[in-house]
DNA sequence: TAAATTTATTACCATACATCAATTTTTGAG
DNA sequence: CTCAAAAATTGATGTATGGTAATAAATTTA
């Protein structure tokens, strides 16, 4: 129980618990152990969880029509990722989410989100202010997306994210940035040539 | 004040308050009439407030080194606006808001918006939720900006926002599409002649 | 360590969209 | 209603990034 005290401390960082709070809250995640390659959720399964990623790495990507893949996002320690799209209206996928390295997380399904949000009204705060954070830098990639160039995009990418350039592919991180893992390798170039 | 009252209930639609909850609430919205060409908010200001659209229309652009503007987000009624980026940390705006049809808002401070959560608990799950709603479909964004052409991106534009559409200019929707206000021009020519 | 597989790079050509410079159409103030 | 200003369109040309294909480098597996 003491282990698992310390991953409350961890996920809600910062706040502290009754010991019968703790073991509501524990009551409702489920602990994962995942290895590289693995999927968590597939494009038209109903979303009915949201993962806490604790280590390992994991991204949620959208395939289109002709089978290219677009990087939405990347998750690593202490980040929460899902297809939020489905989870807040509990419909169905429209991404993919994938580990691409070995991970550890915590599984919770919406109806217990809530329900944790209704007994302990402080996590909905804490919640609502990990999602203003989140919220803020998804209206930032939209405008870098308008104002600036694959390169420059690339460049605030690795400074922004040191360390998850490190652990993910380039032709992840390109499909993120919105260009081929060509263009990537070019932009690369001529960074080493600057 | 039964004027006042009917507001709340536009506002915060589907909720009911008691009289004094809703005494509390009113003391906290200040109610603004703007003309067109008006600025809510500049580039390097601090972002105090966040507006609540009742009528008209508001966008939030950002501008660029080369003076180009992206437009990041329109409002209209029922919509709240703000430089998110600053309100939720209370730092300098990176955006402008602009009047773009005369509206009447309504201003909240970040201040008394966390006061509200804290004086009425299920003012903070119905913001939240307002907020998932918002943080869905600027994931949407992000995916349609990474896996569709600007044409198609503009065709589910006015799909999706007809009302937006008919209230603003070409070039206004080209700078939220991320393209020049001639590219719109040619994509449209193109539609007519389908 | 060698072989197989995955990932990254490079070259050449194609395309979507940008830029610049008129010109036409629409809007709105007086 | 008129006319000036703003907005939209069009044509000619430029550029960033995409697509394809071949090769090289790195990583994984046997």
């Amino acid at each position: 129980m003491n282990i698992e005290k310390s991953i409350l401390s961890e996920i809600y960082k910062g706040m502290s618990f009754s010991c019968e709070e703790a073991l509501f809250i524990e009551s409702k995640l489920e602990k994962l152990e995942l290895k590289k390659g693995a999927t968590l959720l597939k494009n038209g399964e109903t979303v009915l969880h949201q993962y806490y990623v604790y280590n390992g790495c994991v991204r949620t990507y959208f395939m289109d029509r002709s089978g290219k893949e677009h990087t939405l996002q990347f998750a690593v320690n202490d980040w929460w990722i899902s297809d939020y799209t489905g989870f807040f209206s509990s419909t169905k996928a429209i991404m993919n989410i994938e580990i691409i390295q070995d991970a550890t997380l915590y599984k919770i399904s919406r109806k217990d989100t809530e329900a944790l949000f209704c007994e302990i009204p402080r996590l909905e705060t804490f919640f609502r202010k990990k999602m203003e954070g989140a919220f803020a830098s998804f209206q930032q990639r939209i405008l870098a997306s308008l104002a600036t160039s694959a390169k420059e995009r690339y460049v605030s990418f690795i400074g922004l994210y040191p360390q998850i350039e490190q652990r993910v592919k380039n032709y992840h991180i390109a499909s993120y940035l919105g260009i081929t893992t060509e263009s990537l390798s070019r932009i690369r170039k001529e960074l080493t040539q600057e």
